[in-house]
DNA sequence: TGTACATCAGTGAACGCGCGTTCACTGATGTAC
DNA sequence: TGTACATCAGTGAACGCGCGTTCACTGATGTAC
């Protein structure tokens, strides 16, 4: 509104600088991420870049804020079109989502959820907020389906089904402190097993999108895909789609 | 034997340049391992580690041969341990032998589980072998277990526990194939949990490593571990540990 | 056993390239009176 | 509305460093007769 010229062509280069700086990581990774490569792609002699970023350690967290946006706008976006009572659908939504934009984006969601890159720590002020969104919106949708009801007992993979394993008791506490943090109610086996399967989603997405599964094992990663998605939701103790379900997908 | 000093020499050489490699994967990662600083590091010349190695991305596949090779020494030494009919067990340990493992090298498990190293694609004719070892003996524990009858039907996450939900219809002939390559009688749905099974331990085993965890949140990531093992032996359909589990780790 | 020749490890210089960061500067844009 | 001053974006040169790879070479080790 009130802003000069200067000011708006100030916002246009910051975005400029991490719109170049996304395409970077796509061909050199993280750690050749450069600065005067940046300056030259910006049209612009190397130390001009410094009027608008710091050090090529704070380009790289711009970068990382910007990478958990994206994926965090991504799963919004994905969830605002499933009910909000489905949770079993809200969730599958979810793990869909992440792999989506991970098959999109593979040098971003490497910079995420790859190898740490050497010599640089993201400053955790930044970067939890932005970090933490999927985990929130999973354990969220966990959290409504507990006040509803709708969190079976006997998962998290007591195939048995009646007994109730209690997780360690090293892990109360720390379960404790999550809940008065975040506002919840899910008792602790719902949210070690909403752990379990975050981190098993992500293990799933980082083998497919990293190569791990090799180039012809699967001839359709989708379906291995849709096949562990729904493993994962009877982990997390959400019922299952009716029927067959691998048809079912939206 | 018959080895003249010469090939004795070489072959010392060899090792010390994969070594070196190695320390060198730890402070600079994989993308800024050079050839000149393993040189400077073996007190010779630049141009002298040509004579051992045709390239830069050929150490780099040096290194990854020898990493997979490392962990799966790890996971034999580990399953030696322990008796080849407790298949629960074993399953645990395999588990407990890649985490440990990768807490102690988090570079080499960094370059053979993280983010691809830009520009270079390893060469499967090398690398197939070493890097399917874990998830070879993995699948062999359910082999094992399914011959002798002890995989629990029910298992892969349905919870209600007695429908068994084949795997999609598009993953039949990857598994088929898999089978026959291994020579292996399980069907397609233990196949499928021990996939997602592998997936899941290594995705937890990342977060930890990698620092997706955060650094406050779980005050002993060993029993946040322990915990999600327990889940994923009941999704490979392999019987809990008596009691309560949580205290019987060997 | 001794000699002639071939193989190989390591040298040192060079090619051409890249990087992050600092610094004194010019010239345009913005602001206060 | 006009002028004086301050702020800021961008320049260009420089510092000191790193890298992969090639090449003609020396000198030691190994081999065949």
């Amino acid at each position: 509104m009130t802003q000069t010229p200067r000011e708006r062509a100030r916002q246009q280069t910051m975005a400029d600088i991490v719109s170049i700086g996304r395409r970077h990581l796509d061909v050199h990774g993280a750690a050749g991420l450069s600065l005067r490569a940046v300056a030259r792609d910006l049209g612009v002699v190397s130390s001009a870049v410094y009027r608008y970023v710091k050090s090529r350690d704070e380009l790289l967290t711009l970068l990382v804020v910007d990478g958990y946006n994206a994926l965090g706008d991504a799963v919004d976006q994905a969830l605002a079109k499933v009910p909000a009572d489905d949770h079993g659908a809200q969730f599958r939504a979810l793990g869909r989502a992440v792999r989506d934009w991970a098959l999109a984006e593979p040098a971003r969601y490497g910079l995420l959820f790859g190898s740490p890159v050497p010599g640089y720590e993201a400053p955790a002020e930044q970067t939890t907020g932005p970090g933490t969104r999927v985990v929130v919106r999973l354990v969220r949708i966990l959290e409504s389906a507990h006040q509803g009801g709708k969190v079976e007992v006997g998962s998290a993979g007591n195939s048995d089904g009646d007994t109730q394993r209690p997780p360690a008791p090293g892990l109360a506490a720390d379960f404790s402190a999550i809940r008065e943090a975040m506002g919840l109610t899910v008792p602790d086996h719902v949210l070690a097993s909403g752990v379990l399967a975050w981190a098993a989603l992500f293990g799933t997405v980082s083998f497919e999108v990293f190569g791990q599964y090799g180039k012809a094992t699967f001839a359709d990663p989708g379906a291995l895909f849709e096949s562990h998605l729904e493993v994962l939701q009877g982990i997390v103790g959400l019922s299952q789609p009716q029927g067959n379900g691998w048809w079912s997908v939206p």
